[in-house]
RNA sequence: GCUGGCGUAGCUCAAUCGGUAGAGCAGCUGAUUUGUAAUCAGCAGGUUGCGGGUUCGAGUCCCAUCGCCAGCUCCA
């Protein structure tokens, strides 16, 4: 007989709990019993009997609340609605159902498509199924026994997947609760009355495998908490995201449209729009310059020979623009590349010269599909803080981790967390192995060298090389890309670029495609998602609102006004004929950092009153003093 | 591009069975001269995204197109 003991989340251990033999326990499988003592007695915990029986091991307890359990929970509840559309949707198959950040989802094949009702109906179904107490039973059968099972029911996408494991996987293993079983590694709750909170979110397209040219599925997403009160607090947190949306904001504080009338994907800066993102360049112009790059320009149109040369008519046709006059045919240019490889060739090249970084804010057109826009964080065109470097194969690692440097400051300074992947070959893909394992060992190497943590991504780099991406989260969490770093031994291939070396032959310089922000566009659009609009001091597009009491403060109003434009403060008048309660409150929205009150008391004194968006009054003080504490706060950045 | 949903005043939304478009905010004008998140009154604002069709009659139903939203695929 085997012992079996309970592993609780600190790591420790108990035995398993009186009342409760073992025997028992193995002959009748009735673990929705013994999981409900252990819950009484070990507080709210999860336990996957089923498998820690059939895999021989000890108990492993889960408190729902960690990451792992609460995975654990939402993957369970996905079960738990599969089972509830089968329910209520004859002829429906299921393909895949796995938790995921903040919910879970199950992927779906119907004649019909899903509406919000049938969503609602689910859920109904759903409840009934959780009150039943259907434990999750585990059962290990042949890969065979499951193939003949799924294909039994129709379930095709089940077989593709069983058809599809490795060679070496003999057994699978399924779960079951009520009268639905579920190909599933697992693992899962104990029994579906421990489903305490959850909810259908939306239902989506997906490809079966995540390939567009398989089959549409229907997605149902939903999440499932713990509790109702974490269910409520996340939905919250949704609705207050939705808030911070840039797109809503970049209407609200009139930084930006897309209109259109301009066509889609083509954004249009308002002035205060304009302002914020001179101030993001002019702080890369000055970054990039201290770091030992060199400015340069090129054109937006290029002949397309040059497109064909660089490869790019070849593999990126399908996304850019053309235009011809005089019978030549250019191509706008999709990226900043090519003009950088022409002031490289412009001369013979020494190792003593090298590396060169090329940095340009480079404005490119991409023709995305139209599903993909998306406000700022997707455009059509878009300005990209690009540079090239090119250098020898030895200084790859140091110029690397220069740039994950630069990263980091960037981030520091626009005050971001965010994630690195490093992504290496595709399947799809050019140039030797060495130049591949080169290229992604001098990625990996800076990235260990500088002791940074990191996911990979197999398979998904460049087709001209590895990368590491940089990625940011938006309001909603969606991750976006900003800085990449990405390693390319083509183009200086197929533009035959050299330097001579020590050796006084000719060799191959290593280019290096990199940007920090990414796009000044996207990154505008996480920026102004990332502080919902309240820009911090040295950002702001108007960072002082003077505000007058009545008329007769206009001409003092005026006075400090302009001592305040020529401290190049951005500073804005608001002496209409209002209440100032009135004009606190549009100020206020505008979340502008600093409301200056111009009344009777500030006349007579000479002085100024600033009111902080936060609410806080600072008092009367010298427009000196304000101006003093206005540049302190912008002093480092700028 | 794909799947689904949606386009009504600058913004947020209303308009019952297909019966001839309405409110708040913003804007303009006037009154008011006001001390830390909305003073009052009046006025104006629309080819219901654009184009076809069905109907005596279309914001509403159908087709097509442009655009937007969520997700998928792709990407900075």
């Amino acid at each position: 007989m085997k012992e079996i003991k309970i592993v609780l989340p600190d790591g420790s251990e108990r035995a398993c709990p009186e009342g409760i033999s073992v025997r028992e326990v193995l002959s009748s499988w009735d673990q929705k019993t013994l999981a409900a003592t252990v819950a009484a007695r070990f507080n709210k915990s999860l336990v996957d009997l089923s498998r820690s029986l059939t895999e021989g091991g000890n108990l492993e307890l889960v408190d729902v609340s960690s990451r792992e359990g609460m995975e654990i929970l939402r993957h369970s509840i996905s079960h738990v609605m599969a089972q509830a559309v089968q329910d209520l949707f004859p002829g429906v198959l299921v393909s895949i159902g796995p938790a995921i950040e903040d919910g879970f989802y199950y992927d779906f094949e119907y004649k019909d498509t899903f509406t919000l009702e049938d969503l609602e109906k689910i859920e109904n179904r759903m409840q009934e199924i959780v009150k039943a107490d259907h434990p999750f039973v585990r059962e290990e059968v042949s890969r065979e026994e499951a193939i003949a099972f799924f294909q039994g029911k129709g379930e095709s996408y089940k077989v593709e997947l069983l058809k599809d494991l490795p060679e070496e996987v003999k057994t699978v293993s399924l779960y079951k609760q009520g009268g639905y079983t579920d190909l599933c590694r697992g693992p899962h709750i104990p029994s579906t009355a421990m489903i305490r909170a959850f909810k259908l979110l939306n239902v989506a397209g997906a490809y079966w495998r995540g390939d567009e040219r398989n089959k549409m599925l229907q997605r149902i997403y939903g999440t499932g908490f713990a509790s109702e009160k974490d269910l409520e607090d996340y939905l919250k947190i949704i609705e207050e995201a939705k808030k911070r949306d840039h797109r809503k904001l970049g209407r609200d504080l009139d930084l930006f449209q897309v209109s259109e009338e301009a066509g889609a994907g083509l954004i249009i800066f308002h002035p205060k729009g304009t302002i914020l993102r001179t101030l993001i360049e002019d702080w890369e112009k000055k970054e990039h310059l201290k770091r030992g790059y060199d400015m340069v320009m090129g054109p937006q149109i290029l002949k397309v020979d040059l497109w064909k040369k660089s490869g790019h008519f070849d593999h990126y046709r399908e996304n850019m623009y053309f235009t011809e006059v005089e019978s030549q045919s250019y191509g706008i240019k999709p990226m900043n590349c090519l003009s950088h490889m022409l002031i490289y060739k412009s001369k013979m090249r020494s190792y003593r010269d090298l590396p060169l970084r090329y940095f340009e804010l480079g404005t490119v057109h991409r023709h995305e599909k139209t599903g993909v826009l998306h406000g700022l964080l997707r455009a059509r065109q878009f300005t990209q803080d690009d540079a090239h470097i090119l250098c020898t194969p030895e200084q790859l690692n140091s110029e690397i981790r220069a740039i994950a440097d630069f990263v980091g400051y960037a981030m520091k300074i626009f005050g971001f967390d965010y994630e690195v992947e490093l992504s290496t070959r595709p399947k799809d893909s050019i140039g030797t192995d060495e130049d591949w394992e080169l290229a992604t060992s001098a990625l990996e190497g800076a990235l260990k060298d500088n002791s940074m943590t990191y996911d990979i991504n197999e398979g998904d780099g460049a087709f001209y090389g590895p990368k590491i991406d940089f990625k940011l989260k938006d309001a909603l969490k969606r991750k976006w890309q900003c800085a990449t770093i990405q390693c390319d031994f083509t183009l200086p291939e197929r533009f035959d670029l050299t330097y001579v070396g020590p050796d006084g032959e000719k060799h191959r310089p290593v280019m290096l495609h990199r940007v920090i922000l990414g796009a000044i566009e996207r990154f505008m659009g996480v920026l102004i998602e990332h502080y919902g609009g309240a820009f911090p001091v040295w950002l702001a597009p108007v960072q002082a609102v003077l505000l007058t009491v009545t008329d007769r403060h206009i001409p003092y109003g005026e006075a400090v006004y302009s001592q305040l434009m020529d401290a190049g403060i951005r500073v804005e008048k608001d002496f209409r004929n209002e209440k100032l309660g009135y004009k606190i409150r549009e100020a206020q929205t505008q979340k502008v950092p600093y409301m200056l009150v111009i009344g009777d008391k500030e006349m007579a004194s000479g002085q100024v009153a600033p009111r902080e968006r936060g609410g806080d009054n600072l008092g009367a003080m010298p427009v000196s003093s304000f101006i003093a504490l206005v540049q302190e706060k912008c002093g480092q950045y700028q």
